[in-house]
DNA sequence: TCTCCATGTGTAACCGGTTACATTCGTTAC
DNA sequence: GTAACGAATGTAACCGGTTACACATGGAGA
């Protein structure tokens, strides 16, 4: 590999010119500049990373930690994350967590280890130590806590649109998927549907379902036409979730949404493609990842940053699992 | 931050001995083992891997390139890299290239210069110069190169299987949609396809398609029933496109499978959720990944690897958008 | 003429690890 | 008795950059 110290002798100069040159920093004569540039070009010299990162204690590198990529809403995050970093020459190490707080907490560490100069995470642990100890910055992504830098999505009003949206179109029937209890986002939206129902005073029934994965979301769907044939308007916790009621109230000869009415969440690619198309609940995951990864750029380059804590809207997106109103 | 030095001080000793302890090198007596061990609990260190990477010239960092981790075929593959690699202490630097050479090149470039040790990449270009004078071992996922080491299905194979099963299940009048042209995976499938059309002497039509993102996907459907509306059996190329046609063809009052057959190709999670559920050729993408990653390590740390070159088997999953042999 | 400062360049310390080599001590073998 | 070797440990060079500091030169201003 070439060194600074080849392109040093090369040129004819010492490696702190060259350095010089590569960085744009103090003086350096343009001839000198010019010997150096070709240099470079002829060996085809980039610097190593690591040798300015070890001296610099800091890469340019930025851990992202999602719950799980194969989850159709966290690749969107994560192409807004990575465009966004790119543009500004960073570079992402990334690490899946599945939820799972020590898994979480050996990807911080590694991430540490490499000098990354930030971290952008969903995790449900927030205020564990592993983040508090933490003196590089930090941006919570689809997850919030306290004061701390984060973008996300408003759960609980996303949770309360699916509802006035579900009751306003006419059904009377209607079961909550409750979202895994340990994942604070499906909490949210949970719990803003509630307060809907509560405040009208409307019964709804409530299924509650211990994962987003594919495999188990045919199963919700069955329980729950299992324990409330009479259901009229579904819920959903997430888009995965309400493609696999779609697929059994076909199973069970109901119509949607002449019978049945389903509202998912996420508004994920494959919503729209989905025949009838699906009615749900959007968030701009592409833009959050984009905010996330701004927002991280401006805590590392800034000294003060303003807003620190980005919320972005939710909105209905009327498809076909819906009647008109 | 706490550094070796720190350590050696609170136990004692001298840097190098440390440096035994925490790599298991060299002699170290018990007594100082424990005193060494005891001050690196204390203060909770951890080594700079920066440093170390520096000076052996060698990190646990690996990179892997991929097209586009929206795409949900993908996801599948980087989640059985990262859960392979993790096992063995390795981590990912991840970025996606759009299918462009210029990102790739500035990828690959960024990935050395971070002293990564091996390469995964699902390329178009896998006979660059960027790949060939690559002094790093390199997996090629998902794409091949003489002999390069490499893991993926056989695109001819699927392409083969998903005419012949669609045409043995009374399809007379199939179009085949054609993948992008610049990848390659997509032609093999398709003209494995074609393959079987001529040997059979059968005719048959094809949609060129130029990419495979969602939001044309509607659009190519259209087109094929706008141009072949007597079309009674799709090969599409890939299963977000056949989820497309699905849609176009209810919507135009087709019944899938009676009036028309589909098959898509992946088999990504969703497709057993689609209503009716997606016959489709089963790549297997998880495992895919895992091989890769497997292959990848093995080139790391052994000098001889045998089987460089893994080629998965794909199958045709037999669901509801085909009728019944 | 002398001082001061901008320009231009090189030397060497430093970042935090790893490891080659030197040194010391105790035991064993001859 | 001493040569040889294993065990235990420390010193310092090294990895490839960055940068503080020293130094040289030349022109402007007093």
């Amino acid at each position: 590999m070439t060194t600074i110290k080849d392109i040093a002798r090369i040129a004819g100069v010492s490696v702190a010119t060259v350095s010089r040159v590569i960085n744009e920093s103090g003086y350096v004569n343009t001839d000198t500049r010019k010997k150096v540039e070709e240099a470079i070009k002829l060996m085809n010299y980039s610097p190593n990373e690591v040798a300015r990162s070890l001296y610099k204690k800091k890469s340019k590198l930025i851990g992202l930690l999602l719950p799980d990529i194969t989850n159709p809403f966290f690749p969107q995050l994560a192409r807004g994350v990575e465009d966004r970093l790119q543009e500004h020459g960073y570079r992402l190490i990334f690490g899946n967590s599945d939820e799972n707080e020590d898994k979480e907490l050996d990807y911080i560490r590694t991430f540490v280890q490499n000098n990354v100069i930030g971290v952008i995470s969903s995790t449900n642990f927030p205020d564990s130590d592993t983040y508090l100890n933490l003196n590089i910055p930090i941006v919570f992504l689809d997850r919030t806590s306290n004061e701390s830098p984060s973008v996300y999505a408003d759960g609980r009003e996303g949770g309360r649109i699916a509802a006035q949206e579900i009751i306003a179109r006419g059904s009377k029937h209607i079961t909550i998927l409750q979202g895994p209890a340990h994942i604070k986002p499906a909490q949210d939206r949970f719990q803003g549907a509630v307060e809907v129902f509560e405040e009208l005073g409307m019964t709804y029934h409530v299924i509650q379902t211990s994962s987003f994965s594919y495999i188990e979301a045919g199963y919700w769907a069955k329980i729950l036409f299992e324990q409330h044939l009479e259901t009229d308007g579904v819920i959903a916790s997430n888009d995965i979730v309400a493609t696999a009621v779609l697929q059994e109230a076909h199973r069970l000869g109901k119509s949607v949404p002449q019978d049945v009415q389903i509202i998912g969440y996420d508004d994920i690619p494959l919503s729209s493609l989905l025949s009838p198309s699906l009615s749900t609940i959007r968030q701009p995951a592409y833009d959050m990842g984009r905010e996330a990864g701004g927002l991280l750029i401006k805590l590392i380059e800034q000294d003060k940053v303003d807003e620190k804590i980005i919320q972005l809207p939710v909105s209905f997106v009327e498809r076909e699992t819906t009647r008109r109103k």
